[in-house]
DNA sequence: CAAAAATACTTTACTCATGAATTAATTCGG
DNA sequence: CCGAATTAATTCATGAGTAAAGTATTTTTG
């Protein structure tokens, strides 16, 4: 460990809070203005919302069906949400609740051919709206950043144990 | 333009979608990750939210005090959500409403001494957590994601009109 | 100057998220 | 096999956000 050649120790610290500051709300502020347009636009296109996309994009990986619980742990909120988002997206014509033969407190969620077909919709046209959203970077400076948020990550799933 | 000798130009756009699609995610993730982190800390430290805290940043930096309005535009939310933050915290007696002679529609928001002494000891904290969540990086590796956040921040703005 | 337009804020109704309490069903230890 | 603990899902109260409608006060303009 060198100690650069700077007069005040207290100084550097400033630096590296301003520094760590600026990157966070830098962050923040990219991730709220690329929510805000894939909200707006699944909104204005779709009728749709991202807690309901986000949850039938896990039923679509998972033809099968999901549990409530889940789907709880992959979208990481908790169950009355998803009980709520389910509901509606039941009353929609969307989703399917289906009983468990196994198990009477479960049911298997799953995607109707209605629903889908509109996600299908949806998420094509989701996809195209990321990569015009990031095209601010070109191919480098996305591998650049995709390595720059995995340290980040590693270090965030540390820190939150 | 040069075209990279690939076979499939159909391979190159998928490529391109799936690498924009996973910088998003962990964008969000990352945000997501650290985000929690606050709102946890701030909630079990000083019983107070982000939403709160960062109402009562933008104050610590107008001293002078700032309008509804410029609340709404400053921390990107609307209206109704500043007029009721502001309530809760006028109510518990860290911000004040005052009347602003020369406009009778509108007041001037402020915080209270109490309010001033409970933000100082919040931001000094929350600087520390911040510096800590984003540890993962290094001084270049900051830097390097601040550039490449900037260069996004920048297209986001013009996408967003 | 009076009517119309714009502005500042509040209110209302809705969505989405949480945590805590509840209900019902399953599993496990004795 | 029975009571205790666990698990699956829902319900309820609360907080934060939006959009849209409402109120009151300027400001603009014909």
């Amino acid at each position: 460990m060198s100690t650069p050649a700077t007069a005040h120790p207290s100084t550097d610290a400033r630096a590296a809070e301003h520094e760590a500051l600026r990157v966070w709300l830098r962050l923040l502020t990219c991730t709220n203005l690329v929510e805000a347009q894939l909200r707006t636009r699944l909104r204005t296109n779709f009728d749709s919302t991202l807690p309901r996309f986000d949850l039938m994009a896990q039923l679509d990986r998972h033809p099968e069906g999901l549990k409530m619980s889940d789907l709880s742990r992959l979208l990481m909120v908790t169950g009355g949400n998803v009980t709520g988002l389910t509901d509606k997206l039941a009353e929609e014509g969307l989703v399917e609740r289906r009983d468990d033969p196994r198990d009477r407190r479960s049911f298997t969620v799953m995607l109707t051919p209605e629903g889908q077909r509109q996600f299908d919709r949806m998420a094509h046209e989701h996809e195209q709206w990321v990569v015009g959203l990031l095209a601010g970077l070109d191919h480098a400076e996305k591998r650049q950043m995709l390595k720059l948020l995995d340290r980040l990550k590693a270090h965030l799933s540390a820190v939150s144990d």
